[in-house]
DNA sequence: GTTTAGGGTTAGACCCGTCTAATTCCGGGA
DNA sequence: TCCCGGAATTAGACGGGTCTAACCCTAAAC
């Protein structure tokens, strides 16, 4: 009986957590779900009283078990709509996310489950986001590592673009960066900038750092390295 | 900016002046929506504010135009629902009901789009109700009589079963009872029960007051009187 | 070891949607 | 016409989620 709010908080740290075992400190929560500080500490109070979160005053939070679980819960709706969307409703890659944000709230476990089926179980999202499975098991880590880790030369594969900003999106996809695509980097710029350019298209793409960092790539060599 | 509560009221409204056009009295919508009295005189005190209802202090309520408009929206979408969920989704026709009022607050415009094209722009949902069209105007009145209102011996046709619940759906389809079918009608007794059998079984349906009253039936001379 | 900047928390308020208890109105029967 | 039962409204409270203003803690700089 979790309000569709305490959902959101609760997706919202697992999504900051991300990759990382740092605590979440509640400022990124407020800059992550547009609301004040003050909020997210009350909201906090009320996640620990429900034993969703582990929490030290003054440092930030972690989600427990049960917390991850209704995270995970969310997010599998969330990438799952996305992935039927794109493939039975004629969305775009770069228009799902949204739409799937005013849905995940509201989904049954049956038309969880018919998606899903409809799909055959698909593992990842259109964007390359794994999907965690009906157990709600944590997933492994995210393939691959950040486009900008790597140096100029290199030639890689696009395994996941998880920024959600449409614009973003459509600015990738133009330029052919999205999952599946080989890429050549051209050049990493000292700010992080990255500048690189698919096999399918001409014209070199620049990536600035706050977009690459949502661009992760794997190298053939090393096709899934899976943490 | 209304909030989902509000379209519920509207919708209910809605809903119970379908076919009247009788004001709507606060203890009505009260059990259409499971709230106490007090809490509907003050939801109608805010929906008369924003214009979305005309009302008599203690004599019930009837929706403006613009309150009309926004019933006939969450209309539309959970009826396109329904069919949609039928249609590709494989949900029985006796269970889309829940699934569809857990989502018709939530889809966009965008979305509402897509599911009619990819239906061919439906008319009608899988109970045989009325869709009401992309513009929103309000459509003719529902196809039919209710079944009762028919003598020992006639012929119809099922036009509309409007029954919310599973459990009455799944025993009329298990008994052919759904739009399109055939109906003999075997007997009305007084008290409002009515008795028929479907072209397609052996076993004859009896349909107690409550039921009869949402299934509405054609005759074939008379196919669609439409008000 | 002090100071201090900046984020975190507490205090207190507000709106929304709901409730119960008390009051008021409406309409039919005497 | 008056009364009365049933329905509607008013009054007041509450929990959820949010805010602003004020205060407090932490950690880094000195």
């Amino acid at each position: 009986m979790l309000s569709d709010v305490m959902e959101d908080y609760l997706k919202a740290i697992y999504q900051l957590q991300r990759g990382t075992d740092e605590r979440i400190r509640t400022s990124e929560i407020a800059g992550e779900l547009d609301v004040t500080s003050p909020t997210v500490t009350s909201m906090l109070d009320k996640l620990e009283e429900r034993e969703l979160v582990d929490r030290e005053k003054y440092r930030g939070v972690t989600l427990t078990d049960e917390g991850e679980t209704v995270a995970l819960e969310i997010v599998r709706h969330h990438r799952l709509l996305e992935a039927y969307l794109t493939e039975h409703l004629d969305y775009d890659w770069s228009e799902v996310h949204a739409e799937a944000d005013r849905l995940e709230h509201h989904i049954s476990e049956d038309f969880e489950a018919r998606v899903a089926d409809a799909l055959g179980e698909p593992t990842v999202d259109p964007h390359g986001s794994p999907i965690p499975g009906a157990d709600l098991e944590p997933p492994e880590r995210p393939a691959g590592k950040a486009i900008s880790e790597f140096e100029e030369g290199a030639v890689v594969t696009v395994a996941e673009v998880a920024d959600r900003d449409p614009e973003v999106l459509s600015y990738l996809a133009d330029r052919g960066v999205e999952p599946g695509v080989e890429l050549e980097i051209l050049e990493v710029a000292p700010f992080g900038m990255v500048t690189a350019r698919s096999s399918e298209s001409e014209e070199p793409v620049s990536l600035p750092e706050t977009v690459a960092h949502h661009v992760r790539v794997v190298t053939p060599a090393e096709p899934d390295p899976q943490g």
